[in-house]
DNA sequence: TTGTACGCGTTATCAT
DNA sequence: ATGATAACGCGTACAA
């Protein structure tokens, strides 16, 4: 059994209600009796119970966290993010990585545990009735974070300088952003290509550069040429270094920041701007 | 205001401890009740309050994840699979991505919110009095998972035979591995080498194998050979096998499901096996 | 088979 | 400035 508030009150000789009134730090209490039930409650250890809190106070603590798109890298430092904004407000924050699970039943669950909110990365089910703030995708009537594809497609463009543009690696580009670089015409035809599974023949004369292009590739798919402009994302930043091609980064730990402090402000009934973009680099 | 229970017994006809046995399938409840009872629970939409519910059952229905190591990649693979068990038995887990916090913290909020037992990624503090699996390393008194690396190790120095041993990629072997690797001598001095930052130089010959290798290269760092066992992880997959070398996967998916596993025959009171291995394989 | 009444640990509304 | 008491929504021993 752990010590309750009752037990406090008893043991500082006053009554539950001005136990939880110097928790809250209620100003018409005397420093007297405060000094005294803080006392008590750091020698008991006493920790409020969050479930009866919850019950009486109609709110349970818990946000939701929906993780949909199962390629998310950078989750980790994204929930850091989460974490650290969360933790000064005493909100714990519930994970769904929700590729399996119908949107009914996450709803049901979070009905359930009185969530007072969810950060939901991909597409969230259309009439969600809790405050949401969508990542990834703009959608109506909700807060949103958004990775600024336009201006991603454009520094690319305006890197690749006419160069073929070549996706490798594990992390491929979505369809955002291939639909975003349709416009680019480099010099040849195939002017962006996006490798899948194996690299493309060499590539790897990007290091040892002193040797020759293969002569018969010209800008067919299956050889990169040296001109081409080699891309990779987040976690191969070091092949991307090594082979002399460039690494697109989304700051995946400042978008759980922001994520989580919209939500905050949106609990707390502040505006806050819809619509809001993020910008990739490239290193 | 969300239905309650007790809008669910007077639009039935009965009393609140009727509509509690149905729900909770008690077997002394007439057929006939029942089915009015479920019935009405349908049509009001009736969600238990968990909070309630907790606070009367004295748990909560959370458990909670603590990420330690913000390297550990895979990360989404290894929620879904807690998740994908936890959905099953009507838990839901609270995240952490704990490099930032003092253990004091996490417990006072574990605490607070009654959690009904822990899954820790790395090293839990000593005397944690929640039920606890340990991932990561073995912890005297708590079930563990733990990753096999003898067999890692021996795995890798088997398809080694002698050649020298090259980690690359962003991912770097964590100290246990290149402990359990250090009695390896392959041909040569410096037979295992933990490339940092830029790929070695003559990776690239791997794929164009017509180039020559460097003569002056030897077995020197800096230098990557013909001979050499390139090794990467999980998420480069692609890289390792376009370089002819090999990759290393942790099955994260399965290790969630595995923790998850434990956790829920613990809080149930069965015996679990104390140490449990989880094998890597290498493609 | 079902209803009554109390307890779970807080917060909030009255009093005093 | 503080105490008494009624919610909050559910589970359950006890009674019927």
């Amino acid at each position: 059994m752990s010590v309750t508030m009752a037990d406090v009150a008893k043991e500082a000789g006053v009554d539950k209600a001005t136990v939880s009134r110097v928790l809250r730090g209620d100003p018409r209490i005397s420093s007297k009796t405060r000094e005294k039930v803080w006392e008590v409650i750091k020698r008991l250890e006493y920790k409020p119970n969050a479930l009866a809190r919850g019950l009486s106070e109609r709110k349970s603590g818990l946000i939701s966290v929906v993780v949909e798109e199962q390629q998310f890298s950078g989750l980790n430092r994204f929930l850091k993010g989460i974490n650290r904004i969360m933790a000064t407000v005493n909100k714990e924050p519930i994970i769904y990585v929700a590729d399996d699970f119908e949107a009914s039943f996450l709803r049901s669950r979070f009905v359930a545990h009185k969530v007072e909110g969810i950060i939901w990365v991909g597409s969230p089910p259309p009439n969600v009735d809790f405050p949401l703030i969508a990542v990834g995708e703009t959608i109506d009537k909700h807060v949103s974070i958004v990775p600024y594809w336009e201006d991603l497609a454009q520094m690319i463009i305006k890197l690749a300088d006419g160069r073929r543009i070549v996706f490798a690696g594990d992390t491929k580009p979505n369809r955002t952003l291939k639909v975003k670089l349709e416009g680019y015409k480099g010099k040849g035809k195939n002017s962006l290509w996006v490798c899948d599974g194996t690299l493309p023949k060499g590539i790897g004369r990007l290091i040892n550069s002193n040797c020759e292009i293969d002569q018969d590739s010209g800008f067919k798919e299956g050889y990169f040429r040296k001109g081409d402009m080699l891309l990779l994302f987040n976690e191969e930043r070091d092949f991307a270094k090594a082979m002399g091609g460039y690494c697109i980064h989304f700051p995946c730990f400042e978008v759980g920041v922001l994520a989580a402090k919209l939500l905050v402000n949106i609990l707390r009934h502040r505006d806050v701007p819809f619509k809001n973009l993020v910008r990739f680099s490239i290193e």
